[in-house]
DNA sequence: GTTTTTTGTTCACGGCTAGAGCATAATGAG
DNA sequence: CTCATTATGCTCTAGCCGTGAACAAAAAAC
């Protein structure tokens, strides 16, 4: 709910001021200044003064457009080359990554290194790097976003189950203040990343899966994940969906990410799994399951339907316009479509099979969480307080 | 998502109209002017303006403070007699009710009438009795709301498995445009005017749970029930959280509405059920269970154990702080409270334990659907938009 | 009756956007 | 090469809005 609220005149520069800034990132700095003028209904002479301040704020610059069909040639404002930057991070199970985006998202990657999947062992050198880019180019870094495999309650405390992480603060152990890094659950991220710049872009309400060792969802309403960037409220992974009684490791019975992913895979065919370890492993399980080895086909296929099925019930209770499909999902799409196509069918109520909702792999891939990570920091950034808060510590 | 957004000075003042109103709405007409003008962060100055244009406007009408404590007295900002009406309907499986509220949410029940449970005999009389007050006082009534009990599609199109409405376009069977009629679904509309008038005020996730003959659910986010008023994404009773299989009349199979509710009790006893008609068996059962009888005491537990179980899955998927119960589940809650919260808390993940969401009975009672249409028609008429076309009816 | 307290009203002031008029810089036709 | 065309940027005025201070009003407390 971007419940803006502009009461004073001075609010209302405020607003529009954030408007701009919000349509240049959004775009990826792609938009001429008369298209946003046109596009954000403005007047020619406030669009003028508007980019002029931002400009002379440090938010903005333009550069000459490389192509313009007529008249006066029309300028591209983008980022500034003393602008903001957010640092982002996606902390898998066994690696992380660091990256340095300007406004409008363009991403460089910073670092990547391997971890033993303890929190000191993944967060300690993590911290370090981006503790080292923090001060770097002067002022610069307006926050950080971190996304992690499990649910964050406020304050960044983590619980990852399967890799023992029990109310692990995420902030503390990289040395940083809570509320400069933002912490946030990987599927929720992904979920925000695929609204702002994926496929979800202008869909009221979408269903984001992302698959990987466990199982994770999240509703994209709005253009928001629900439950915040926090993601505790992208736990679909943890309804028994799908008739199942076992105990999860989370704590209920009868999870339905008991039933999809890598864990899962490597569970049918009697394999060791958790732990983090196995990525690879369910990797090439995916590959001889293509290739036609039998047993891995028969629990490709078991995954594929039990995803099926899930994602009918979600339908059901959500009426999702969309639904995408990211991390080893979109390959239980390919390589089992009519299980799982079946299996959806099936679970739907009749109503909903009129128009059943399109399932399609993300856009954005491994980079979803990653991506988001950096929106939930602009989503920040991108208001009146926090360019009042740019504003106060340059002058 | 209440997105307001101004770019101009009219726009602003707009806005700032429409804040003052809906302050007034939303206390019921109960505030004074100088609490609101405080409330709002305006200046005094302002406040007199926009009150006064609203009073010009016959949008409000200011009646002196019952009590003050001191200084110059105040106003109370209310309806005014020539302001704008509502209609709101609750059509329920057996009879409809009709009311006319005013802003501030004051209801005056015009009309209620049992129905044979077809789609002609119950919204034939029912689309006689709006027109009918539509017209009468001269312009006042702006728009109505009908409460229905099933999904309801774009364009008014209402499925009722259990009463075999299938796609009934309701707008046109009440003879009147669709989009001044407001079509919603009674879940969802109950889950609306708990958040407006009822126990989740200012909660931001909650879950509205109601129990009748079917199971309905919704997701109230921020004051919003998801899926809009329409409904289609307030259909948590057709996801399979119980583990069984059976088909159920909306297409699917398992779901969770086929254990709890008025059906299920008399089903659970071997006695007829569907078609609407029940609800005082159902009830006498409950009180036959409470009386100790055993047969009639276990279909309650199950009940109550179905119920339990399908919350602690939805608590585990999105984390609401509170959720609320209406129809038939508060009595469910209280027959057999040790069934339902130990099927509840077995049902939770082991992060969801330390502090689980309280479940507590809905404030409103039967009246949460009636109240939910009509809020939202408010909501729509409580926007720049709204305001507009009062104005330009009246010149 | 006077003082205190709180609120409503009025008005000058600064801030904001719209829109018109003018300047600018490209394209395209001749 | 020149000039009309076209689209955009810049500047300035007008109109609207909310603020805040000064003043008026109306009740309670002393």
């Amino acid at each position: 709910m971007s419940g803006n609220m502009a009461t004073t005149s001075g609010e209302l520069r405020a607003h529009n001021r954030v408007r701009l800034l919000r349509a240049v990132h959004d775009c990826g700095a792609t938009l001429t200044r008369s298209r946003l003028t046109r596009g954000l209904d403005l007047a020619r002479g406030t669009a003028s003064v508007l980019v002029g301040g931002l400009v002379e704020d440090e938010l903005l610059h333009e550069k000459p457009a490389p192509e313009h069909p007529r008249g006066r040639p029309t300028l591209v404002p983008g980022p500034h080359p003393r602008g903001p930057l957010v640092l982002a991070a996606d902390l898998r199970e066994d690696a992380w990554e660091l990256a340095a985006c300007e406004l409008g998202g363009r991403v460089t990657v910073l670092a990547e290194q391997d971890h033993d999947g303890t929190p000191e062992g993944a967060l300690l050198p993590l911290g370090a790097a981006i503790r080292a880019q923090r001060g770097s180019p002067r002022g610069r870094v307006v926050g950080a976003g971190v996304a992690v495999a499990g649910p964050v309650r406020a304050g960044g405390l983590v619980d990852v189950p399967h890799l023992r992480w029990r109310s692990v603060n995420v902030p503390e152990l990289l040395g940083l203040p809570d509320g400069w890094v933002r912490v946030g659950n990987d599927t929720a991220l992904a979920g925000l990343a695929e609204a702002r710049r994926g496929l979800l872009r202008g869909v009221q309400v979408a269903l984001h899966l992302h698959v990987d060792f466990d199982l994770g969802g999240v509703l994209v309403v709005g253009g928001h994940p629900l439950g915040g960037a926090s993601g505790m409220g992208a736990e679909f992974g943890h309804m028994p969906l799908t008739g199942g009684s076992e105990p999860c490791m989370c704590g209920a019975h009868g999870c339905w990410a008991l039933e999809v992913g890598a864990n899962a895979l490597l569970r049918h065919l009697g394999l060791a799994y958790g732990g983090g370890r196995g990525r690879d492993q369910a990797r090439l399980l995916l590959a001889r399951a293509a290739a036609g080895e039998e047993a891995a086909s028969a629990a490709v296929t078991a995954n594929s339907r039990a995803l099926g099925r899930g994602i009918a019930a979600l339908v059901n209770a959500h009426d999702p316009e969309v639904v995408t499909l990211s991390g080893l999902a979109p390959d239980l799409h390919d390589r089992a479509a009519p299980a799982l196509s079946r299996a959806f069918e099936d679970g739907l109520m009749t109503i909903r099979r009129d128009r059943p909702p399109r399932i399609i792999p993300s856009a954005l891939g491994r980079r979803g969480s990653l991506l988001g990570a950096m929106e939930s920091v602009f989503d920040a950034f991108l208001t009146p307080e926090g360019l009042a808060t740019w504003l106060s510590v340059r002058s």
